[in-house]
DNA sequence: AGATCAACCAAGCAAGCGCTAGTGTAAACC
DNA sequence: GGTTTACACTAGCGCTTGCTTGGTTGATCT
């Protein structure tokens, strides 16, 4: 068995499992599922993985860890004024949520399947992550951008951003950028991107 | 068969299947814990219902139902401003999200679980509720008292709101009709809700 | 050439799933 | 007083589930 091993194999099946845990579910995903889709039978997946919770436990692990490199990419490559560090939070969660549209869709819609020790493990991850949006809602609240409560504010915005992927259409026109750039303008009237926000309708 | 029905008994029922779905998941939830839950066998279930499709289906239409008598109750209740229907939609639908507990949060996360002909028969009533939120979004908008685009700010609003239900602590010292306000004064900031939220914090 | 190893398969087990069939019983109705 | 009705029970069928076992293959290394 595989089980610690990061092979190149795991990787991809990983992969394959985050797809068929958005578009199904995990509860609904069966093992036989699973291996259809990954061309082998069902038996040959616990060569890779333990158990169908270590699969999604990998699952989450790929895409709390991709969110997190690339908001801090984002954060960055970014300027320092409050309102763009927001935006380009806001644009790099939106993009691991509608355009990668795997990993982290799993990791945010499956956390409580999880069963405790793998939420412990991960948690930490999920921590970090959520730690860089505290402290750019916070600049934001400290920079006079927006107002409120600081955990009201922090909980209503990943509300907003996580619930696109409910009705997000990635054939539609609206781009995950076009998506950050009109919740700032709703929360933030006050700027240059509510602006533009109000005309462009 | 009790199929059409709507006995008293199947009334409650379908309030303790709720209790149970928010719970665990639909998918999770077994027929043998549903009746253990009701105090009966899991034969016995099926006097009431045609199958489990129908049991979530009751508990839906129920959830959606409520919501919307709720709703416009609230609408009738307050007063004409854009400001003051936003906030009793906000505040109503938060309530039976976050007071009641139960059907309303099942009918927004586990409506994917409908077979087709039960979405078929329940989508109206959805749209039904979802034209009273449109319409109060509307009316702000027209009135200026929040910008942007209709289609993005309402399903942004509605995100923030639906979110709730994966953070909120019912026995925290905020109650519905805050988090209602504190919303508004978010995406509002030039009213009375947004000095009120801005000194509150 | 022999040993090693990752990757896979065929076959199937035990448990749990939704659901059915047939029966019992107490209250309600004519 | 006999029939109907609502509600529950017992027992279990047929199927799917996650997972295990024991064995085969082909590439890589020594």
């Amino acid at each position: 068995m595989n089980v610690v091993n990061e092979s190149p194999r795991r990787k991809e099946l990983t992969r394959l499992a985050a797809q068929l845990f958005v578009q199904e579910g995990f509860d609904r995903t069966t093992v036989r599922m699973l291996a259809q889709e990954m061309g082998i039978k069902s038996g040959s997946l616990f060569h890779h993985f333990r158990d169908k919770q270590e699969i999604l436990a990998a699952v989450i692990e790929e895409g709390t860890q991709n969110a997190l490199s690339l908001a801090r990419h984002a954060l960055e490559q970014c300027g320092a004024s409050p309102e763009e560090r927001l935006h380009a939070m806001a644009r790099a969660h939106l993009e691991t949520l509608l355009t990668d549209r795997n990993a982290h869709v799993v990791a945010l819609y499956e956390w409580r399947r999880l069963d405790s020790e793998a939420r412990a493990h991960l948690s930490h991850l999920r921590d970090a992550y959520e730690a860089l949006w505290e402290a750019v809602i916070d600049e934001a609240l400290d920079g006079g951008l927006i107002r409120g409560d600081r955990f009201l504010v922090s909980r209503f915005v990943m509300g907003a951003l996580n619930w696109t992927v409910r009705w997000y259409d990635p054939e539609g026109p609206r781009k995950p950028e076009d998506l950050a750039h009109e919740l700032i303008a709703m929360i933030a009237p006050s700027t240059q991107a509510a602006q533009a926000g109000s005309t462009k309708v």
